[in-house]
DNA sequence: CTGAAAGCGCTAACAG
DNA sequence: CTGTTAGCGCTTTCAG
């Protein structure tokens, strides 16, 4: 016997189809007499029944689900974003449809297509560009959702993301208070919020501290990846620039460093001062552990599901945005220029 | 305007419904005169008409997904695994709905009901347990399924695990090839098929190699994280046990030697020559970078789809188990004993 | 080759 | 409080 639907469920209470449903969903419940309810709930799991949430879809245009897009489910800080956004939805039970772009732009509206086609009530949106013609035109068509870790500039929508301000003059303070006057700064792609913004706050806190903002100290890298980063340090030092410490606009970008260190034979903190961004797993396992500005990643995920649903629930809401606080987590990547 | 329907294109096209739906869909094509079909196409996508794959799925009792059941999406084993998974899923038209189970049994039950009532066509799973009543229970029920990394024994279901045995052996060999000849083990849980198939084959390649198997040289981790792992090597060290080298059942477990070596002032391979299994990323950043039996994760995931591909489309096939023969990776964790 | 009709499993009016 | 009716969007007989 196949699973059994909510007809079996009424003939064998013997009651009507639309009585059993009323019985069995909770917000119906009230509708009808304790007793058949009791009774028809009992028929239900004797029988396994389990409601069919697609058959439900496609009746209420509700389907219980929202999309995830996120670049890449092998860059270390995703996982802990999606734990979070799960430990939200599950609880008001939603599922998240999780989709991985590969950085693709092409990929990403396919995939967002075939979300939409599965009826998602929304989208939390890992992937945004700062100009991110894509996100516009879903924004426009009412598309609901919420951008997580970065977001696109110009665009009324809801976002949870790190406050990049904050966390870069932490890195830079620390570096300062060591003792570094010369200080590098490899940003990432300005594509990208986070890019930019960290690059800008590196400027700022450079300069609040009283050192002076030369740019031939900074270096913008192709990616957020160990390979993009490595290849900035690199180029900045065939330059000739001159500094004791660097600060990474993520810690991918900070291991590229390592590499090009161990390449030329130095080390850190001795030869440079290396700082992260983002608080990746087993960084405190890395030769030497990396000091980086650490993000709740967990907390940046949940906060976004729960803008989410408080935008599927109530329409009207404005967007709004919430900024999270980093911390820095100093280990032996810094130390006092030599 | 909403997402236009089926009908309007119809509507639109002249046609009926019916005539739509069969020229709109290839396999069914043949059906309609060759320029109708054409007609109907392009008001179709004139209109930016895109099924409803609910629907579909209503009639058809097909909903072109499968569920993909993971411990921890944080253990970094497990991306790669659902990258290869669905590389294979979508060109094949399917998508995965990935949950994650946190090892907790009431958590799976839960999970695998919410995946079976979306109506999931088949199931891809990385958490068995040697014996796992639930998924013998699903098998029961003639739910289709492929076990990936691990699998439980005594059901005949289709697997792709990495081939422990091999893998065990490099990593001992190597270690008798630089001179040690007492070899810890510290195994995974004997729960799981892995753990056991690796401390089996630990036994077994110590023998062969012409050493003495020693039950006092191993340990059972209660689980596979750096914890347990660090818990088991005290452990260890506490009973007086006397070896040059160690084999981890998994590199977390490794790490967590790690850990204990820094307790102790010792150092990797000085004082202890270590060795992991997985090939988990930044391994090579360590300190030192550790030695360990990689598995190619991306194809034992793709692996997994295809024969759960496979299973839906031929149900009759018989079980299949895949074996991934694993590399030696090494690295600056081991050398000769002092 | 195409239209008519029925129905997948469920829920939302609307009566009664 | 409960049954009737209708229909979500699509596919699939079955006729024509």
């Amino acid at each position: 016997m196949q699973t059994p639907t909510l007809r079996d469920v009424a003939d064998a209470a013997g009651v009507h189809p639309a009585t059993a449903s009323r019985a069995l969903n909770p917000a119906t419940r009230g509708l009808v007499n304790a007793e058949t309810a009791k009774r028809v709930i009992k028929v239900a799991d004797s029988l396994g029944y389990r409601p069919n949430p697609i058959a439900r879809g496609l009746k209420t245009a509700k389907s219980g689900t929202v999309g995830i897009v996120i670049p890449d489910l092998t860059n270390p800080l995703f996982p802990p974003i999606l734990r979070g956004i799960e430990d939200v939805l599950e609880p008001a039970g939603y599922s998240g449809l999780i989709v991985s772009t590969d950085n693709d732009s092409d990929r990403e509206r396919t995939l967002i297509e075939s979300l939409r086609s599965r009826q998602v009530e929304g989208l939390v949106v890992a992937t945004a560009l700062l100009d991110h013609p894509l996100l516009e035109q879903l924004h426009r068509e009412g598309v609901r959702m919420v951008m997580v870790n970065r977001r696109p500039r110009d665009l009324d929508v809801s976002s949870v993301t790190p406050d990049d301000a904050l966390g870069i003059e932490l890195a830079v303070r620390h570096l300062v208070e060591l003792g570094h006057t010369r200080i590098a700064h490899l940003a990432g792609p300005s594509s990208t919020s986070t890019g930019v913004a960290r690059a800008k706050a590196f400027r700022n806190a450079v300069r609040d501290l009283g050192l002076t903002d030369e740019p031939a100290l900074a270096r913008e890298c192709a990616a957020w990846t160990e390979e993009a980063g490595a290849a900035a340090l690199r180029d900045l030092r065939a330059a000739g620039a001159d500094f004791t410490a660097v600060v990474a606009s993520n810690d991918l970008i900070a291991l590229g460093c390592y590499d090009v260190l161990a390449e030329c034979g130095l080390h850190a903190p001795d030869d440079l001062s290396v700082v992260g961004f983002n608080g990746m797993p087993f960084l405190d396992k890395l030769a030497p552990p990396l000091t980086t500005v650490t993000i709740a990643h967990h907390r940046l995920g949940g906060e976004a599901a729960r803008l989410l649903l408080e935008a599927i629930t109530e329409p009207d809401r404005p967007a709004r945005s919430v900024l999270l606080p980093p911390t820095l987590v100093v280990r032996a990547s810094t130390a006092a220029p030599r």
